[in-house]
DNA sequence: TGACTTTTGTTCGCCCTCGAACTATCATGG
DNA sequence: CCATGATAGTTCGAGGGCGAACAAAAGTCA
């Protein structure tokens, strides 16, 4: 009975899920994108027009010091430019290059390819059973 | 990145017991100790002899640059200490200090607590269940 | 309008994590 | 005995991640 571990076991399939994605990302030749960077890249996927880093910030959980360091990580590698607001000069925008876009493609290749993995053999409703327990997991511990 | 799914939600799993941990830490007034120290504390509690790092790196899945990175940290904060190896000049051993060593019992209170709280509500029967779902997941992920 | 507060981002210090390169040291076979 | 190769650790550079402190701009209100 090793109920005791699913912390350990948790960080695990955390990790190998990781290192199967640095793989794909390096089978394509893709260059300065790591797994950290994919909620950000999916969120600007998603938008059509430049969005303040603040809105980034909110949707991917992480702190804006660490929004402010990816983003310019991925500006040095040429995903992604800024562009000033002239509404506010507060606010940095954020829009996708051609480079940022063609990304999309991939991730939603490596997606998939990881879905099939995690789940090959095992049935739908036991995924199911599998997602559940893990949100009941999850309420618990942010209660 | 984003199965948009199961990993995403295994991820804040995770993110969730490390800022409980913190929590806990900090409540003890513990200092320069962080949850990825957790493996290595761990590993030590159970020696009675040093250990070379050698024998921490291949328990606790980390690179040798990163234990050593790590059990420098900790032996900057006074919870272990290095001794040169007679036998072999090239080995390193690391024992606990007396303030490593009474970290064990904050961790085993805080292991269990944490374990209480996942597990809220959630019966044996389904405890297992979940374990036993998350470990087809992982050796699929490793094949 | 001028003082005070809030909001947006950046910077800094500290830690983890990896891989590659490097240093000692030890082991082994000729 | 010594050259060659394996082993143990460290260092370096690049990235993630956090909180605290900070600067700049905008908003508020008297």
């Amino acid at each position: 009975m090793n109920t005791e571990g699913i912390i350990a076991q948790i960080a695990r399939i955390k990790e190998s899920a990781n290192v199967l994605i640095e793989a794909e990302l390096r089978k394509r030749s893709i260059k300065g994108v790591v797994p950290a960077h994919g909620p950000v890249l999916v969120f600007l996927f998603q938008q059509s027009k430049p969005v303040p880093i603040k809105a980034i910030v909110e949707k991917v959980r992480r702190v804006k010091s660490t929004v402010t360091v990816m983003v310019n990580t991925l500006e040095r590698h040429g995903y992604l430019r800024k562009l000033p607001c002239d509404a506010d000069s507060r606010i940095t925008l954020i829009e996708l290059t051609p480079a940022g876009r063609k990304l999309r493609k991939a991730f939603e290749e490596i997606s998939g390819k990881l879905f099939t993995k995690i789940y090959q053999g095992v049935k739908k409703k036991d995924r199911q059973i599998l997602v559940d327990l893990l949100e009941v997991v999850e309420s618990n511990l942010n209660k």
